[in-house]
DNA sequence: TTGAAAGCGATACCAA
DNA sequence: TTGGTATCGCTTTCAA
């Protein structure tokens, strides 16, 4: 069985043009579908292609025609949940417009994303969607624009970066969030992020290179000081990069003196393991500490109690920015367009009245 | 600043060949580090080169190596966190052995997993690595094989295809934790899983065409014999495709006039919303019923009773798959390699005495 | 409607 | 050590 059928590897349009007694070229126009050919020939020729297996070979078609039928994606972190259904959102409608995707991870660090962008120019994708690790380190960015690429931001802006972008309301909903927590007597509130400071300390909002978190924080910290709250800075605590150092600093902060009365975390990854951390310590949520998290992940649901989130609109995050790359590769484009879509804040038991 | 810069759009070697004042060859040997170049014209070309911003484009390099440097991935659905975890041990492992991976979903459905590998082929990917939804349609796996592609299986192996593949002892999990449940007096087990077959009712293992899951069925029907139990069939469910189905299928269970004391759940995901639904209807883990998922996912240990879970090395899964890629990929390749890790049951406090 | 031939941008062989 | 040139598989003028 095996034997008889013939390995197709590099079975070309010659091939396929000498089988069916065409030339190359009109081979080449009957299996492309371009130019003009007769039904007899166009018959002729893809039978031939059948009985041969003929596939073409996309990187040559590309090399000529100069596109490659393929969209690079870089994420911060394919594992994270988030990222995981933004991705969901991209290929989804990536593929029904006939694009392949290249995925590569940065692990949100800035080298990787800039070798990260060197490798999808050379293998020349059509387009980029990128969520940028660092908003002011965008030169590899500006590059990629300059060389006539077309580019979508993905969950995070930049001010110098004039590109199709699709972000959440982050501010918005961090405000809204604090206002309630405020509201509930709170006045010691921590916010916990991974993005990390070079000396691991938070001082201002600026020194935070992730636009999406950047805008929480600046929401936050600013509602916090309408409430007349100082010192507030010293609440945001930066470098949650892992689970281990998420544990360390929140049991840190728990066993303070001045222990907060409820915890925002910047994402579902570090809300996770606050609710793990409360629990060793055998403290209650809401009794004795309320959380916030970003991220409508779907465990927040199911512990107890279910968690209070930010639900954001990842799918669509994903899929919008893909929507604008597409219609900019088919040519569809105006001038850049930013979205802002909206979120929502799910309330549920995790956040009550502040224990006095 | 931005029009001083000069758009790299198509600097080709000819390019930095001029430049330098040497031939094409000559760049191109420089630039590629092979064959021999004094250093005085090395210096020259790389400094042209810088100048110029020159990208090498890789696609003209892959058509004539015919190597792509990338690896193509097809997977059931990357928003299950089985695979988004999976593929990062993919990744991880790809890109320090200087491979790009393109990732396609296949939904599980065969048909997309069939049009997925057509698309990598075409993008001449130097090797595949597919999660099958199938195990007895693989006649695209084999096609791909017989045009001399490598191959990996990841998760899931097939009989008639003799490739690399990577595998979990699922039958072995899922024998033990059938042993344990009847040690604890459990009589009624159910099974549920996301596989479906055409008429969304199961009769014999042999209708699921997902081979982890049908090992694992196989197992847990086996255990299950031995023990005198009879009719175990009817308690195996399909098509838990959605967290919807799922909702569907596990009420009607549970609501049932013999419901099952305990619910084996296939993924992660189908155990998240057999938890979901045992708390709408009031019912209580472990006294009502006892739950086992499949997968250790993150929230299994925050949930109110913590789960009991078969955990997997799912990223070593994938990086063992990647590996076992790259390295046919590098010729160091033997016969096909079967690799089977270990799966561990991590038993917390979902699983209990049935009650009478 | 068809065919011949010239690219696309790199590599690789063979002479010089 | 270098340069000239064929080549990869396809698309795309340009003539016929």
């Amino acid at each position: 069985m095996d034997q008889s059928s013939p390995r197709n590897t590099s079975v070309t349009v010659a091939d396929v043009a000498h089988k069916a007694g065409v030339s190359k070229a009109t081979a080449a126009r009957a299996l492309g579908g371009y130019g003009t050919v007769s039904d007899r020939v166009r018959e002729a020729v893809t039978a031939a292609a059948r009985e041969l297996d003929y596939r073409p070979n996309e990187l040559a078609r590309s090399m000529t025609t100069g596109r490659s039928g393929t969209i690079g994606v870089v994420v911060g972190d394919i594992e994270n949940p988030f990222f995981s259904l933004a991705v969901r959102g991209i290929t989804d409608v990536a593929r029904q417009a006939g694009f392949t995707v290249i995925l590569i991870n940065s692990g949100e660090d800035f080298v990787a994303e800039r070798a990260a962008i060197g490798t999808l120019l050379a293998k020349r994708v059509d387009g980029l969607i990128v969520s940028p690790a660092k908003e002011n380190d965008v030169e590899h960015l500006h590059e990629a624009v300059r060389s006539g690429l077309p580019l979508a931001l993905l969950d995070r802006g930049s001010d110098t970066l004039d590109v199709d972008t699709v972000i959440a309301d982050d501010r918005h909903a961090a405000e809204n969030i604090t206002r309630r927590l405020i509201a509930l007597g709170h006045s010691r509130i921590a916010y916990l992020t991974a993005c990390d400071t070079p000396d691991h300390r938070f001082r201002t909002a600026k020194d935070i290179g992730t636009g999406s978190v950047r805008r929480r924080i600046e929401g936050f910290l600013g509602v916090c000081r309408e409430a007349g709250m100082i010192g507030t800075e010293d609440w945001v605590h930066v470098g949650a990069i892992t689970p281990e150092h998420t544990q360390r600093i929140v049991t840190e902060m728990l066993q303070s003196a001045q222990p907060p009365t409820a915890i925002i975390a910047s994402d579902s990854i570090i809300g996770l393991e606050v609710f793990k951390v409360h629990r060793r310590l055998g403290l209650s949520i809401p009794d004795d500490l309320s959380l916030v998290s970003f991220h409508d992940a779907d465990w927040t649901s199911v512990t107890t109690p279910p968690v209070t989130v930010v639900r954001q609109p990842v799918y669509d995050l994903g899929a919008t920015a893909a929507k604008l790359l597409v219609e900019r590769l088919n040519g569809e484009a105006q001038t850049p367009r930013k979205v802002v879509l909206k979120n929502e804040i799910v309330e549920r038991a995790s956040t009550r009245e502040a224990r006095f």
